[in-house]
DNA sequence: CGCCTTTGACCCGCGC
DNA sequence: GCGCGGGTCAAAGGCG
């Protein structure tokens, strides 16, 4: 059974249909696809309501025909039961349209406080901007509030604000922001770090997106330096622009930690290779690794296996794209974004203008900030004081190093959470909480499955962040990568809370402890920097088609569903980042070497994509290598 | 032929 | 000032 099939037979648009369209469909589906399931000669109709989601409302029913041949009596109790169970199915569909209409009551609701609050939040923000401004930041500093607002605005208003400093740290920064060149512009872009995070999918329906991996941060500073920068002059120049001469605080770096057997980790982004080295105390070589998307971005990576486990990948982002990225890149982008977005807000609240977070793994007492979506580590380490760990989550583990001049942060992509059981357990029930929209599989296996993986143009490993699930398809080795987990709550607790009561079979694994809920609810509600990444986390998967997308049905909560795969590519996914898994992922199992899997399509869901054109994440480019360099490390 | 990778040389920052 | 290490350049060669 396919949910596809089941969007094709009752859409949301379709609720308002009178009953007897609903008869027409229940009849749709009698005649036709389920022909696998099971029909009991004793109950010839049945309804099964198995997926309400966001309005997304499933009803199948299937009627066995009799034959016509049948004798009167038998056909006339067939008939008696059949309206019978005809009239209880009607019902059933009053209910689950009432449902659906009190969801989108719901949503309707949410999405006005979220507006009234974004709306104060901006005043707030104004507020204390002028404040500041007029004391101590010059007129420079000045010059793009209404478009930090406006990216407020568009970005949730999350992450690395004025606001969201203290005003002290904030007069802090932005003296110190003033002592360097370039200063209103590094500022500005400063203020436009995580804000851009929002930005990142404009709310277009192109099929590439605009992308700014690491925040953002310099943003306008490359698109000032758009046109004159090459290689050459970049290094030379000395203004600052390079990715490794810009001030350290404005910069952040991105580190994607995964287990990966390919020499590169395919992120949907064209590199070319431009060096490589030994780097001391690693036998392995650190590639290069400019982007080649556009000729002048500056957005560079080094790719290094980890010396301590070599299976391990270790990519090192940097900079900001100055172009748009293809759909497949923008999963990586996004992530890495909201992971710079909590370094960066991170270190913006710490008084250590350089939180450092190496690549290892090796731990060390320090303080650090972590968080953790549900096995998506974020560490987040700062050497000098204790910070506020504000999304602490029990499986990110931290490491810090050597000083250096790049705040880094690092996903960890390779640790397991079901070593760490107390946060397994939570993120798990955390990740529970989704409607079952997100839990798409047939199993009822939630995986929520981030994949980065080049299964087909390369021997990859795929990069999946897979929920911690016990029959999670699709790890080599058994890895799970952890996942991405956007468990907001609080209001939506309401909507999830009736889904899951409704799904039998997904209330077995929906018991959430109030507690939980609760304790959800305020490490969301009260900590800005997880908003930031949780911001950043929804923009990657709600994409264009998301928050401002009036148009979109408002039986769709979120709107991912309205993606779903239709027309895929489905030999192409080198980048499906956020494939749902479902049953046919099982496949996947079986094909770590294969070119012909992961396929986004059919009973896939991939999360990141605006438009079911997201959906192919089709990276591959002759002659452009999207995962550059097989023999990197051979 | 164009684009890519390879690889030695070079540049630069930093610590001593 | 010197050495070290990280990062980058650019010529040479490979590949499709």
């Amino acid at each position: 059974m396919e949910n596809k099939n089941k969007a094709e037979y009752y859409s949301p648009d379709d609720e308002d249909r009178d009953i007897d369209d609903q008869e027409n469909i229940v009849h749709q589906f009698g005649k036709g696809d389920d022909k696998s399931k099971p029909s009991s000669p004793h109950h010839k109709d049945y309804m099964n309501i198995d997926n309400i989601e966001g309005g997304a409302v499933n009803v199948m029913v299937k009627r066995e025909r009799s034959p016509p041949e049948h004798n009167s009596m038998a056909s006339t109790s067939t008939h008696k039961e059949q309206d019978d169970q005809l009239a209880s199915a009607k019902v059933e569909m009053r209910e689950v349209m009432e449902e659906n209409q009190r969801l989108r009551m719901h949503l309707d609701r949410m999405m006005k406080e979220y507006r009234n609050l974004q709306n104060q939040f901006q005043d707030i923000v104004k507020k204390e901007t002028d404040q500041k401004s007029s004391s101590t930041v010059n007129t420079s500093t000045h010059h793009d509030e209404s478009d930090q607002e406006a990216d407020q605005l568009v970005s949730l208003s999350l992450g690395r604000t004025t606001s969201d400093m203290k005003k002290d740290e904030l007069s802090k920064i932005l003296k110190k922001d003033k002592g360097h060149d370039d200063e209103g512009v590094i500022i500005n872009n400063n203020n436009n770090k995580s804000l851009d995070l929002g930005l990142d999918c404009k709310f277009e329906s192109t099929p590439t997106v605009n992308y700014s991996p690491e925040n953002s941060l310099d943003d306008q500073a490359n698109k000032a330096e758009n046109g004159n920068q090459n290689p050459k002059t970049m290094r030379n120049n000395g203004d600052g622009d390079d990715v490794s001469q810009q001030n350290p605080t404005k910069r952040a770096r991105v580190s994607v930690r995964v287990r990966c057997d390919a020499p590169t980790m395919n992120d949907g982004c064209q590199w070319r290779k431009y060096g490589q080295k030994i780097a001391k105390g690693n036998p392995c070589p650190r590639a290069y690794y400019r982007c080649t998307v556009a000729p002048n971005c500056p957005v560079r990576k080094q790719v290094q296996r980890c010396a301590e486990d070599m299976s391990i990948l270790i990519t090192t982002y940097e900079g900001t794209h100055n172009h748009t990225l293809p759909l497949s890149a923008t999963a990586m982008a996004s992530t890495t974004s909201a992971a710079a977005s909590m370094l960066l807000s991170g270190s913006s609240s710490s008084s250590d203008p350089n939180p450092q977070v190496t690549a290892t793994t090796t731990t060390t007492p320090t303080t650090t900030t972590s968080a953790n979506f549900n096995g998506l580590n974020f560490y987040l380490s700062n050497t000098s004081k204790h910070n506020k760990s504000p999304y602490y989550f029990p499986t990110s583990s931290i490491s810090t190093s050597a000083p250096n001049s790049l705040p880094t942060i690092t996903l960890d992509l390779t640790s397991t959470s079901s070593s760490s059981s107390s946060s397994s357990s939570y993120l798990n029930r955390m990740t529970h909480n989704f409607p079952p929209r997100y839990n798409y599989n047939n199993n009822n296996n939630s995986s929520t499955n981030l994949n980065f993986s080049s299964v087909l143009e390369s021997n990859s490993l795929p990069i999946s962040w897979t929920k911690n699930y016990p029959n999670q398809a699709y790890n080599k080795n058994n890895q799970n990568f952890g996942s991405l987990t956007f468990s907001s709550r609080s209001s939506q607790d309401n909507i999830f809370q009736s889904y899951l009561q409704k799904n039998n079979n997904i209330s077995t694994q929906s018991s959430l402890p109030p507690e939980t809920i609760a304790a959800a609810t305020k490490a969301i509600t009260s900590d800005p920097n997880f908003h930031s990444a949780l911001a950043a986390a929804l923009t990657s998967i709600i994409g264009n088609s998301g928050i401002e997308n009036k148009s979109s049905h408002v039986t769709e909560p979120f709107p991912i569903l309205s993606s779903l795969p239709s027309s895929s590519n489905p030999n192409k996914c080198s980048s499906s980042f956020l494939n749902k898994q479902t049953s046919s992922a099982s496949a996947n199992n079986n094909n770590n070497n294969s070119n012909s899997t992961q396929q986004p399509g059919n009973n896939s869901m991939a999360f990141f994509g605006q438009s079911s054109s997201s959906l192919p994440f089709s990276t591959s480019n002759k002659g452009k290598s999207t995962s550059p360099s097989d023999s990197t490390f051979d």
